[in-house]
DNA sequence: TCTGGGGTCCTAGGACCC
DNA sequence: TCTGGGGTCCTAGGACCC
């Protein structure tokens, strides 16, 4: 990019959900369709773009999707088959670009730093992408992640679009601090309480304002991201620091009898995956959504880590025991953490020497 | 008819150590 | 007795992302 040493591509796969299953049932293509699970408190997972002209997006309830768009075809989330598709993407990107960032299956930031053309290079994935797929994607080309993210979402479905820092700060000076990612609903309300409805008002604070109103790191990096000053690299390898498994209930469960039996199912699926993964965790946590959506955590960190579903669910089960929810239940979930550190033992002073070496 | 599932990172406070 | 300061580990909650 112009006058940076960097520069950055974010592909985004245009409705990925809905466009891999509309390649298995073309005879859909121009309706609104919605995939959702089906039950009373499932929600929408991805919509067409025909579905959101209704009013239907990502997140919402499938009950109300249903009442805003009753024509709506409805097809049942599909992961596993999201996720071949899905690697048959990123199989695409590899070949093109050598540094690539994966950041969900229908997400990845390119490295194009160093490329003569990396507008060009962009072009060039972009139609790969289509050709070996069949699958749109909207990209978009900038000297940070930040920029080429927030190009991407504003030039979409199908979209292109590459923007300088300073081109992005005149193009989305007058809108909401909500268009960065990193600055979600809450964030906003807060800015809006103290009249900072833009990007551009929030970019031009002082730092001692923000620091005053968001503390002395959120404050600043607040500051930063409404310039479009972002600094982060491309990460080729992410390592997983932690895996769960999580269950909302159709109808509320009450009382430990209940819940129990769910917990082992859950602890039983996870620990074989990490198992499977060669994986082990030193903190086994336990999460409780009661019915009134407050969310409640319990953690407890071991001596060594583990995947045995045995000590994985004792610990579980004590954990819930104790936390003994007396309003009902909603959402019970299982999470072993501390999935990155040393195999196994804890870290005396030998581990350390020997780390040091 | 409210609000999935799987993640990451940050903050704040307490325990504990030197 | 009127009271350090820094560092690490841990827990709980919350914001946010795809």
């Amino acid at each position: 990019m112009r006058g940076s040493p960097y520069a950055y591509a974010l592909v985004d796969m245009d409705a990925f959900y809905v466009s891999v299953e509309l390649q298995r049932r073309p005879e859909l293509r121009g309706l609104p369709v919605v995939v959702a699970g089906s039950g009373p408190r499932a929600v929408v997972t991805t919509a067409s773009y025909e579905a959101r002209r209704f009013g239907v997006f990502s997140a919402t309830p499938a009950s109300r999707a249903r009442r805003l768009c009753p024509d709506a075809v409805f097809v049942a989330p599909d992961f596993s088959h999201y996720r071949e598709r899905s690697a048959e993407v990123m199989r695409v990107l590899g070949a093109q670009i050598e540094r690539v960032e994966v950041v969900g299956l229908d997400e990845a930031y390119l490295d194009l730093s160093g490329l003569e053309r990396p507008k060009a290079a962009a072009r060039q994935v972009k139609a790969a992408v289509t050709a070996a797929t069949g699958l749109g994607c909207s990209i978009g080309v900038g000297p940070s992640k930040l920029v080429a993210k927030v190009a991407s979402d504003a030039d979409k479905p199908n979209g292109f679009l590459a923007l300088t820092a300073d081109e992005a700060r005149r193009r989305f000076g007058e809108r909401s601090p909500g268009l960065i990612p990193g600055i979600g609903p809450k964030t906003v309300e807060r800015l809006e309480r103290r009249g900072v409805k833009t990007l551009g008002a929030l970019g031009g604070l002082p730092d001692a304002t923000l620091v005053e109103w968001f503390g002395d790191r959120l404050g600043p990096h607040l500051g930063r991201l409404a310039r479009f000053e972002d600094e982060r690299r491309i990460e080729t390898i992410r390592v997983r620091k932690s895996e769960s498994r999580e269950t909302t209930f159709d109808h509320d469960l009450r009382g430990l009898r209940a819940l129990e039996p769910v917990l082992g199912q859950l602890t039983g699926r996870l620990c074989e995956d990490l198992a499977r993964h060669g994986r082990a965790g030193r903190t086994v946590a336990i999460k409780v959504r009661l019915d009134d959506f407050s969310t409640l955590t319990r953690a407890r960190t071991l001596r060594v880590a583990t995947s045995d579903a045995q000590v994985v669910g004792g610990v579980a089960r004590e954990l819930l025991h104790a936390l003994d929810p007396t309003r009902p239940v909603r959402l019970l979930g299982v999470r072993v953490a501390g999935l990155d550190e040393v195999e196994g033992e804890p870290r005396g002073p030998a581990d350390q020497l020997r780390l040091s070496l």
